[in-house]
DNA sequence: GCCGTTTTCGGCCCGACTGTTTTCAGTCG
C-alpha cells in the first residue's frame, strides 16, 4: 500500500473512533500520524520501515508503528477492517452535517435508532428530534438545512476564488472608521490550494458596528453565528465566512492564532509552555498559576509584540512566513534560522507555456506579449498545443512554423520591451514520444512536453511515458505533472519520486502550474526535490491576457514547498535564461 | 495513542458560541 493510502487509512480510523465516542487524544494520534505519513515521500517510508526506524518518527509510536508496517507491507490491517464492521457506514455521512459530533450521532442512534442522512431526514420531520433530551425545535430546523445544503455547506473553494471574494471584504473592513487593523487568516493566508471557510480577524475601537456591517454585506444568505466577538455568515455558494474582533494590542496573537495552522499552532504553544509562558490568541503570558489563559492574558502583563516578528522573537525563533506554517518543521527550521528566503511575486521575469489564440486562447501573440510588458516581465513564452491535441486547435509543422517566423518578427520589430520566446506545449503521446519531429523542435527556443490524454494509465506506464519524455534531449520542462485539476480531477498515478529523479538527472525543468485549479505539481513536493537540484518554473499555462495574473497562486505554491528565488527560473534575468537555453539547445538530438 | 530539559504516567491548546439548560454540554475552529 502506498503512504497516501496507508494515510487516507489512519485518516478513516480516526473518523471511526471519533464516531464510537473514543477518547479524543486517540482520535488526534490517529489524524497526527496521517499527516506525519503525508509528509514524508514514498521511497523514505520503504526505508524507515525496512530498517525499522519508523518510530524515529514524530508522531508514530508503537502502535501507529505496528500498524503502517501491516498497511505497507500486506496492505490490509485487521485491526481496521473490524473497526469498519462495527460501525454503520450512514453514520460517518452524519458528521458531515454542522452542529452534529459524535455525542449527538451516538445520542440520536441509541434512541431513535438513526443509522443515516435519510433516518435522520425523517426523524427531523416528524419531530422526534426535537423531543430528545439535549435537542431542541431550533437544533431540528438546523439539521435539517444542514442536510439540505451539505453538498454546498462541504464543498471547498479554490484559493483564487476565496482569494476573490475575501480582498473586497479585507478592504471593507478597512475603510470602516472604527476598524483599526484588518486582515484576512487561516488557510487563505496560508495560501492553501483550496480554502474551506473565510476568516477576518479585525481590531476596532467600538465592535458593534463592525459586526453591522459584516452581517448586512451583499450575498450573505445566512448569518450562522453573531456574537460579541465574533460573527459568522454564509453566501449562496455555500462559503462560511468568520469575522473576530479583538482590541488592537491583542491584535496579533489573534492573527497568529487564526492563521494556524492547527498543527503549528499546537506547536508553537507546546514551545511556549517549555519557557514558562503560555500562547494564546489573547497573547503570551507566564504560564504558573491558576486560571485560564484568557484571564491571565487580562490580569498579567502580556510579552508587548508590535507584529508577528515580535512573537516568533518572543519564542527564540526568526519569523515564519504564513505559508510555512503547517506544522512541517518549521519552527525547528527557524530556531536554527535555516528558513528558506521564500521566492515572492516581485521576483518574477516572465513565464513559459501560455496560450494565443492560434491554439485554444483567446488573446493574439501581440495582446499577450502587450499584456506581458505591462507587467513588467522581461520575457514571455508563447506555447500553444502540438498538432495531437486536436480539440484545442494543436498546431501542426506548417503553422507553428509561421507562428515561430511571427514571434521572431515581434521581436525584430522591438515593439514591445518584452522579450518573447518561441515554444510549444508539445504533446507526450501514450508511449512517451513527443508529438513533432526533432527537427521541428529544434527549430523552437524551448519545449513544455505535457500529458492531455489517455490520462488513465496505470502507475508504471505512465511514469515511463513521463521519463521518456523527460529524456527526450529537446524538453526543456515538463507541464503540469500529474493532471490533476483541484476539486474536480484525481491527479493521474505516477510514481512523482522517479520522475524527479529523472527531470534532476537530465537537466530538465518541471513546472510548477500555476493554473488556480492546477498547482502542479503540489507544494508538498517541492522542498526536498528543489534542494536535490530540481528547478522550477513557474508558468501561468495563460489562455487569456487576465490568465498571466494567476503566476499568484503558482507564488503561494512556490513558497509553501519552500522555494527560493534562485530555485525558480522564471525569476532570473532574459539575458541568463537565454543562456541557459542556449545550452541545453547545444545538445545533440538523440 | 503519543510523549518527556518537571518523564514511563498523566497530561494532551483553549476559548467562543449556540441551544439547551438553569449552570452546562457539545460543537467548532
Amino acid at each position: 500500500m502506498t503512504k497516501n493510502e496507508i494515510a487516507d487509512v489512519l485518516t478513516e480510523i480516526a473518523t471511526l473512533l471519533e464516531l464510537k465516542g473514543e477518547n479524543p487524544f486517540k482520535v488526534r494520534a490517529y489524524q497526527t500520524g496521517a499527516r506525519a505519513l503525508e509528509a514524508i515521500e514514498e521511497a523514505e517510508l520503504g526505508r524507515l520501515i525496512a530498517e525499522e526506524k519508523l518510530g524515529t518518527v514524530k508522531g508514530f509510536g508503537e502502535a501507529l508503528v505496528q500498524k503502517i508496517t501491516e498497511l505497507h507491507t500486506t496492505g490490509k490491517l485487521e485491526f481496521f477492517e473490524k473497526l469498519r464492521t462495527s460501525i454503520e457506514p450512514g453514520l460517518v455521512d452524519l458528521l458531515q452535517i454542522p452542529g452534529l459530533g459524535p455525542k449527538k450521532i451516538q445520542v440520536l442512534k441509541a434512541k431513535l435508532g438513526v443509522t443515516d442522512i435519510a433516518a435522520l431526514t425523517a426523524a427531523c420531520l416528524d419531530g422526534r428530534v426535537a423531543a430528545l433530551d439535549g435537542f431542541g425545535e431550533k437544533t431540528q430546523e438546523k439539521l435539517l438545512a444542514g442536510i439540505k445544503n451539505r453538498e454546498a455547506y462541504g464543498k471547498r473553494h479554490l484559493w483564487w476564488d476565496a482569494a476573490e471574494i475575501a480582498e473586497p471584504i479585507v478592504a471593507g473592513l478597512r475603510a470602516l472608521p472604527q476598524v483599526r487593523r484588518a486582515e484576512a487568516a487561516g488557510s487563505l493566508r496560508r495560501g492553501m490550494e483550496t480554502v474551506g471557510d473565510l476568516d477576518f480577524l479585525v481590531s476596532a475601537t467600538e465592535i458593534a458596528p463592525v459586526v453591522a456591517w459584516f452581517v448586512a454585506m451583499p450575498g450573505v444568505k445566512e448569518v450562522t453565528a453573531q456574537g460579541e466577538t465574533k460573527a459568522s455568515v454564509r453566501f449562496e455558494s455555500g462559503l462560511q465566512a468568520d469575522l473576530r474582533i479583538v482590541p488592537d494590542e491583542q491584535f496579533v496573537f489573534a492573527l497568529h492564532h487564526f492563521t494556524g495552522s492547527k498543527d503549528h499552532n499546537v506547536q508553537m504553544r507546546q514551545r511556549a509552555l517549555a519557557r514558562g509562558l503560555s500562547l494564546s490568541e489573547w497573547g503570551l503570558v507566564p504560564a504558573e498559576g491558576e486560571g485560564t489563559a484568557k484571564e491571565k492574558a487580562e490580569n498579567r502583563k502580556s510579552e508587548k509584540v508590535k507584529d508577528e516578528s515580535g512573537l516568533f522573537a518572543a519564542l527564540g525563533l526568526h519569523f515564519i512566513p504564513p505559508e510555512l506554517r503547517e506544522g512541517l518543521g518549521e519552527i525547528e527550521a527557524a530556531e536554527r534560522a535555516e528558513l528558506p528566503r521564500l521566492v515572492e511575486l516581485g521576483d518574477l521575469r516572465g513565464a513559459f507555456h501560455n496560450h494565443t489564440t492560434a491554439s485554444d486562447g483567446r488573446n493574439t501573440l501581440a495582446e499577450m506579449a502587450a499584456a506581458a510588458e505591462a507587467l513588467g516581465w522581461d520575457y514571455l513564452g508563447i506555447a500553444d498545443h502540438s498538432k495531437s491535441s486536436f480539440q484545442a486547435k494543436g498546431l501542426d509543422e506548417a503553422r507553428l512554423a509561421k507562428q515561430v517566423a511571427e514571434i521572431r518578427a515581434l521581436n525584430a520589430s522591438q515593439k514591445f520591451k518584452t522579450h518573447v520566446f518561441a515554444g510549444s506545449e508539445v504533446d507526450i503521446l501514450a508511449d512517451g514520444r513527443l508529438d513533432y519531429d526533432d527537427a521541428t523542435l529544434a527549430s523552437l527556443d524551448y519545449v513544455v512536453a505535457s500529458v492531455h490524454n489517455v490520462l488513465t494509465q496505470d502507475e508504471a506506464t505512465m511514469t515511463a511515458r513521463l521519463i521518456r519524455a523527460i529524456e527526450h534531449p529537446r524538453t526543456t520542462m515538463l507541464g503540469h505533472a500529474t493532471g490533476r485539476l483541484l476539486l474536480r480531477r484525481e491527479a493521474s498515478r505516477v510514481d512523482l519520486a522517479k520522475v524527479i529523479d529523472a527531470a534532476i538527472a537530465h537537466g530538465v525543468i518541471i513546472e510548477l502550474n500555476a493554473s488556480p485549479w492546477r498547482l502542479d505539481l503540489d507544494w508538498r513536493l517541492w522542498r526536498k526535490s528543489a534542494g536535490r537540484g530540481l528547478l522550477c518554473a513557474i508558468n501561468p499555462d495563460a489562455h487569456e491576457i487576465d490568465g498571466l495574473r494567476h503566476v499568484r497562486a503558482g507564488i503561494n505554491t512556490a513558497r509553501k514547498g519552500g522555494l527560493q528565488r534562485e530555485q525558480v527560473l522564471t525569476t532570473w534575468p532574459l539575458v541568463r535564461v537565454r543562456a541557459w537555453l542556449a545550452a541545453r539547445g547545444a545538445q545533440p538530438p538523440a
